[in-house]
DNA sequence: GTCACTGATAACTACCTCCGATCAACACGA
DNA sequence: TCGTGTTGATCGGAGGTAGTTATCAGTGAC
């Protein structure tokens, strides 16, 4: 025999072994392997031994009754799934350039702000995108940001700053908020309202959840008040505005949902603080290094354009938002 | 004609393939590029043309004078080293499956811990791994990190926290500071010196760079010091010391370095501070997600009790310190 | 205009992958 | 104890892939 060292000749692995092998250790089961994969079970079952001989390392401990990963298959099935998730991000990116703005987008929105830029942005994507099919899920931060994390959603449009590693923030614009209050109410119509206004009111927010909570509550602490505030919560900034027109109390609305929330009843006024007013910061989200990012960022700054006509101060077009090389 | 859309099969690229556009883009000649992978140049020409049909996408502009990437090929060949990145990591922790603690291991030291603890570490890999090629490089943090991102080292042994994104830390002792003063110093040889001692002394540290000489101005700065204690320099330990009994001033030592560097001379008394001293904190250093970290914390393991030896505090052993599986 | 050098193409070979059919090992139940 | 169904492995052949060498064709320098 000889003695030299145990390598032997090792050629890549080819990129359907290490799917196989992916397959496999996910099903831990060769038939429905390779259903799932779309090959045959002997092709499969090729594939992986192809592999284990390539890499020299046995994978996966066959019984006529049970498969199990070794330990190696462990650890190696992970670098498999990185390695696959690359080349779908590749593939993904190839056909974002091959063609742009097609295909299905999965939007996730906040509550509250779906209802007050979504009419903008279906109009925007119809007349700008139409090969692009959007699909917009309503759903409060928590939730969009593991959709995103997990490939459920594409695309997020919320508050921010989130402060998420590997979610990239495409900044939009930032809005006011303004004091929504009964008739009756001291500070009802005013301008200029001080901020240290908000320690003695009696102020109603939206359930817990809502990021919009959490930004009110923030910007009450902010300005002196210790104690919570809250006294009633409301599940919709509409309901809250309804509770508003019923004299239960005041509420902070952003300015985007001001026209839309307070044009229902003629009980409310409308009050604006002093400069500078609270505010939130409105962008995109997406996951970092995201293969279809720079039409995100082309359509984050279609969508500045778009929402000049909400009474919002629109962010500057941040240096690195152009697609690179685009036309 | 069909009208359909314009989807043709679009098989999985190959490894090959990849690496034949990943060669191309970086020598951006296709004769250069076929030489530095092994394999003719109508095969690699091939490669990418075959590569560019299955994405749909042109990621070359060649003339025959001039080969560039189009704007499209500049991202994926983004894409494309992250694949073959994590092919890479694969097959190098499909190896060191195969035979663990063997093959080249670059170990980086920092200058403050080598002459110290290497002679412990050379006999621990020499006895237990000794089919493992320890290469040390001694050089300061920055130039180490440096060295692991790039990867032109392997593993670090240097003082923590680091606090760097994409490293990760194995804790392996603790060390005690300890005043070295001339003979005649009111200090010489006590025990239980308060820290607060530090705001008076004339100190003597290394040059600029050490992370040693950070340490100790740090710990000045807690003891309440507020100028900068600098009155010299010098680029070694060895150096520092010789300072020492020349009576030009005191200096800090870690505790490892203590017996080494004091038995050359008479003239020198070692202090050391009340409970608990200041202390600084050896680790290893690897790239979070190495292919061989399992080995590197077993060495890590390794290292601990072997070091017992030693005037440290060996810290508990992780719980994420096991290699998972490996029997 | 010529020449050197570029990448593309042609023709051929070797190997590899895939499939359908079949085999051998095992667990379970009558 | 012996079928029986299900498991993964093996076999043989068709087809395609990927590599080779030899050659072609376009381009810029002189």
């Amino acid at each position: 025999m000889t003695v030299g060292n145990a390598g032997k000749r090792r050629p890549l692995p080819s990129l359907s072994q290490l799917r196989a092998f992916a397959a496999v250790a996910e099903h831990l089961h060769f038939r429905d392997a390779a259903a799932a994969i779309g090959m045959s079970q002997p092709a499969l079952s090729g594939a992986v031994s192809a592999l284990e001989d390539s890499l020299g390392v046995t994978l996966v401990e066959r019984t006529t009754r049970r498969v199990l990963l070794s330990p190696a298959g462990e650890r190696l099935a992970v670098r498999t799934r990185a390695v696959l998730a690359e080349v779908g991000a590749l593939l993904e990116e190839a056909e974002a350039v091959r063609a742009p703005f097609t295909g299905v987008l999965r939007l996730g929105v906040i509550p509250t702000v779906a209802p007050y830029l979504l009419p903008t942005v279906l109009r925007l994507v119809h007349d700008r995108y139409p090969a692009l099919d959007l699909q917009v899920h309503e759903e409060q931060t928590a939730s969009l940001l593991d959709g995103l994390a997990a490939g459920r959603l594409d695309l997020l449009l919320l508050a921010v700053p989130l402060g998420v590693p590997g979610v990239t923030e495409i900044p939009l614009f930032d809005e006011d908020f303004v004091l929504v209050t009964p008739l009756d109410h001291p500070l009802g119509g005013r301008a200029g309202i001080p901020r240290e206004a908000l320690k003695e009111l009696n102020l109603l927010l939206l359930d817990e959840g809502h990021c919009l909570r959490d930004q009110a509550l923030e910007i009450c602490r902010e300005a002196g008040r210790a104690d919570a505030p809250v006294t009633t919560t409301a599940a919709g900034l509409s309901t809250l505005v309804q509770l508003v027109a019923g004299g239960l109390g005041c509420t902070l609305l952003p300015r985007t949902a001001l026209k839309v929330e307070t044009s229902r009843s003629n009980q409310l006024l409308t009050g604006s603080f002093a400069h500078p007013a609270p505010s939130r910061r409105i962008a995109l989200a997406i996951r970092t290094g995201a293969a279809r990012a720079a039409e995100y960022r082309q359509l984050a700054a279609a969508l500045r354009s778009a929402l000049r006509v909400l009474p919002v101060r629109v962010v500057d077009d941040d240096p690195y938002g152009r697609t690179p090389g685009a036309a």
